[in-house]
DNA sequence: CATGAATGAGAATTCATTCAT
DNA sequence: TATGAATGAATTCTCATTCAT
């Protein structure tokens, strides 16, 4: 590590977390490469050194805020799998899932990733399969084992992990996207809303 | 009908017409009011008469949208309250309902209002409010009829309402939202979505 | 007077009167058209039907104003001529001379004019005349009255006159036109300012 | 001096003297951003950078030629206070007094501040403050001394100082005001407005 | 290589004034 | 005669991007 080379790579993560920032708290149209810059603490010209583009900027900021963001339930779906106590397993499974879905961070990232799914119509499609599909090939997975097992019923595993996921996340994702909020959600209300789709799960799916 | 009231009536729509375009197709920032007045065929001065700022022209059109737009399954799921085929009569509500939300229109809309919700909250309120709250209510009284008749197991109508409409339209609004697209989908995907969901709802509620 | 002859009168009058609100509220400048025709509940046509122009608005405005507000201590300077008690009399006059030239809306008039000096030089010459000039010349002739009669001893009346105006009036007004202060000034004030000016100009004129 | 900093240094100058003619010529509404930025042969972005607002630009114009203009009779005050000829150093002083306060360039500053004195109260205060303010603190000392020294009778030597500034400014300062005149005056009416002032100071409070 | 400046355009508003109805 | 609309330009401010030093 030259010092040359580290101050280059120190310069382009010091912009790429504040325009991660910038764009997550003000939208892409909203943030200036000004403000960026500013924030960075690094004149305009490192910035279109490092980033060719604000286009390029954003969508590189997206993409690694997406992969950082993944959702991590594989390690969850897999000891459902091999699980005694379903119900108590699908709880907090989907208690993870939902608590991780609903952190302000990844609500930001979904509502900008729609805003701007006109121009960027690849992001989206990277979104959708860092979250639901990656964890909906988990679910799906476990689901398969657990029905072998006879402890549940489906048929169709991947359409019962998405329905399971839905189930779960539609409500409150859909609120916070349309009344614009991302505070973490009330753990009660987490709650709830896993205790509801995971007592509907188990009544169409359970053995 | 006097010349001059008809006149500044017409004006005003036409305003209105050529701001929704321009809204739904460029979202809020994109859109100019200078453009707005050219495609209305009209000076700025006058879109300024008729609305003060471009704020409140935004409010004004989404909030007329919403109304035009508001899902009108009231009449169905009094049919269904009263159906001696529930499964038929789901399926039948569940495309109604699915068309209705994957309407392209609709869909720009609830992209445009999860894009502005941070400056607009009042309009994603009232895009919930008609959307689901609206079409939820009705749907409610319908399972609680059909509980009573015997035709389903329903101990919470308002949550089983709100299961049943996400099952259904969970997956289609969420890639239509990340992935941009507002083509009216294919016919067979929506009988598709309508059949998984209300299966699994028939699961778990049947009688 | 005719019904037509009378409303054309009476819309004139309405906009003279929301005219001079407006401009002796906001400045030449920060008021428009617009928002005087609103504020007359009339048609900008009938505006420039009735004052050509902005320009003549305004000067027609602060011309009538100025003859309003002219300040009328001819009364005052004629009984002071046959006082016994100057310096009672003196004191009475100048609380008077104060307290007019110190009402908000000749404030606000005088400010209106002197920011307006450069473009209407005729407006500043006129409420120059109805102003120092006019109390002035009935100071004069008082001092010259009392003279004769031994109870000043005055060799330049109109001299002595501007001086006791200015020795009253320059500090309040000097503050109020810099500070932007339009209240009518606290009566302890005026006291003050009246006592410290007529004992001066008594130490330097009386007998 | 880096030719960096001295670059900025100078743009920044650049745009200060400019505006200050501009503001100072036409007044702070009529004075546009654009026609600072092409008077000072600089962009309209590096004004921006150099004053965030026009009212910030506006407020440090007029600060620094405030500043600038700060009426330096201090020294004066202070000879006048070991003087042997009071009347003729009174008259100096009153001359140097008169002349500083009716050079164009305050005269047009006073107008300016006046005119925006509602909208830059801070402006005003400080005006007063540079002005009479830290004139009539050096008189006042210095009648003060003359009073000890038995060759003036001055009981209130602040009021005395204010009384005797007033005396000599206002009547020219009120024209300038009112007339729009900025022209340095002649100089016969200097002496004449100098004498009359003094002469009716020194009939109050001479010895 | 990096900083400040420049470019050149475009945004939302606002205005005085004039048509057309 | 009076109203709403239009005109046509100006104003403040912002932006993405590129030179020049």
């Amino acid at each position: 590590m030259e010092p040359g080379e580290d101050r280059s790579a120190r310069k382009r993560r010091a912009i790429m977390d504040a325009a991660t920032e910038a764009f997550l708290r003000d939208g892409y149209q909203r943030t200036s490469m000004d403000s960026i810059a500013a924030a960075a603490a690094v004149s305009k010209q490192t910035v279109y050194k490092h980033f060719s583009d604000k286009q390029r900027l954003f969508a590189e900021i997206v993409t690694a805020t997406t992969s950082q963001a993944a959702v991590p339930v594989d390690q969850d779906a897999r000891s459902l799998a091999d699980s005694d106590d379903v119900e108590a397993d699908l709880r907090e499974l989907g208690r993870r899932l939902l608590t991780l879905v609903m952190q302000p961070r990844i609500l930001r990232l979904r509502r900008l990733v729609i805003a701007e799914a006109g121009r960027f119509p690849e992001l989206g499609l990277m979104f959708l399969q860092q979250g639901v599909g990656r964890s909906g090939r988990a679910l799906a997975t476990a689901f398969e084992r657990l029905t072998a097992r006879g402890l549940l019923r489906v048929d169709d595993p991947a359409l019962a992990a998405a329905q399971f996921s839905w189930l779960i996340m539609s409500r409150p994702i859909n609120e916070a996207m349309l009344l614009g909020r991302h505070d973490p959600p009330d753990p009660a209300d987490v709650l709830r809303f896993v205790d509801d789709g995971v007592r509907m799960f188990l009544k169409a799916y359970g053995p």
